[in-house]
DNA sequence: CAGTGGTCTAGACCACATC
DNA sequence: ATGTGGTCTAGACCACTGG
């Protein structure tokens, strides 16, 4: 069966059309990695669950298991799957995965220690979107947002003040009492409440002199420098659905990062 | 052929020891990874020159082309080597790879000009390793090291000093001059020049008030919050060979992590 | 043109999980 | 015992580079 398929016949094709540069050709196994995506993105399967095995997949697509398993490899590498010998590959999810916990949280104890800090909301407001929130979010100015503020405690004491800016459209019925009642992360929280899965992110940090409200909420006097953490998270296709920014004090806590 | 190599015969093997828990298995391609890194390690190729084909490292291991491609596709992912099609499989090296001159350098301009910096050396002085830095860097307390100070500017300003901890012994001969006349980054000259080449690192970043010194040569008031950014990086194996902690000024600059 | 890495296939077998 | 992902092989063919 030399793929009479559907995905191969979308291959380079192409008859001898004047296009010059552009690469024209796109293997196989991405086209099939694009198509998973395209279906993990409509939630075809949901977090946690199991997609379906490599030979139910190399039939459906029409190709050979081997290429089907590049495809996943591929998504396994953006940690959009998970694979688990002899169970099989699952959609990543914020609610499990112990180990990757520390994937979207960089701070860490100076002394080592791998403790996950508790949340502390401090408030949910709702608003319009400045310029540059909007331009960071794919907004218009002005468009409705919400802006969450929370606390991060190691060992009962605060050492980040988050302030998370979220389009109000894909949060509808975000509030303070929902927030704290979830037990796990908060991008655990927004998959399971509203369906919004982060991928991956963008920070940028600086150093800043702590503005006396943050000062006060951490514990720190007015003007300590503090290391300010600007976040742009993103879902499937590099939609950007968030905008955090976080103050950390860094007395007892670093901003921890593997180079490779 | 079915592997009768030296590499296949180091596979599960063990008879019926009372070996319980551990892997007691590691795959043929990662045993042959093993073996490229130790060639790599022991300066079998250079930076910048082609290891052997495919076929030929297949022959030379008794394995199959394969099971080669997956170990390189493994050295490919840590960085170790570039592939380029229809050319060869290239030891990575840091006095080329236009594209990944960012890996090691986190530092941006805000204003998103990917401008790399220009180096100006303070001073290199010899002594002895402190406590910290030698539990850090494998040392005995006490041993020699070498201490190199220098400043990166950004369209003629000064935005990093990095003070930079080198072990003498591996070393020797590192003089300012030296330094001053190389072209290219730091790691392309501590490559050509002593063999060493950084393949990883670890950093921890911090917000601390500008102290008098730092603050002059980066021309900001002092007490000016300013990143602190340590790094140990490491050569194959994990080693660690270099403790470097640079203090940035995040007016015009900022750290940059994508998250994946 | 020959040589390199890149893709795709097909099948055998191994390791792990579950029943 | 069955089904999952993981490894290994062998061979065909494609895309790119350079003589």
């Amino acid at each position: 069966m030399p793929r009479p398929s559907p995905a191969a016949t979308a291959k380079p094709a192409g008859g001898p059309a004047a296009l010059p540069a552009p690469p024209a050709f796109r293997p196989l196994y991405l086209q099939i990695k694009d198509l998973l995506v395209r279906s993990l993105d409509a939630r075809e399967w949901h977090p946690g669950e199991a997609i379906p095995s490599e030979p139910v997949l190399a039939a459906r697509f029409g190709v050979s298991q081997g290429t089907v398993r590049k495809a996943i490899d591929a998504l396994a590498a953006d940690n959009l799957v998970v694979r688990r010998q002899g169970k099989g590959t699952f959609v990543a999810t914020h609610t499990e995965e112990a180990h990757s916990t520390f994937r979207f949280l960089h701070i860490r104890r100076d002394d080592g220690v791998d403790e996950y800090p508790a949340s502390r909301i401090v408030d949910v407001k709702r608003g319009k979107s400045g310029d540059e929130v909007a331009r960071l979010l794919g907004l218009a100015p002005g468009d409705a947002v919400v802006v969450v503020r929370r606390l991060l405690d190691w060992d009962g004491a605060a050492a980040v003040l988050d302030e998370i800016t979220l389009p109000a459209a894909l949060f509808r019925g975000l509030t303070r009492a929902k927030l704290a009642a979830y037990e796990g992360s908060m991008y655990g929280f927004f998959e399971t409440a509203f369906g919004v899965r982060m991928i991956a992110a963008h920070e940028r940090l600086k150093a800043v002199a702590a503005p006396a409200e943050a000062a006060a909420l951490l514990g720190v006097a007015p003007g300590t420098p503090l290391l300010e953490v600007d976040r742009v998270a993103f879902t499937y296709g590099g939609r950007p659905v968030e905008f955090r920014r976080g103050l950390c004090s860094t007395t007892r806590h670093h901003y921890f990062n593997a180079l490779g």
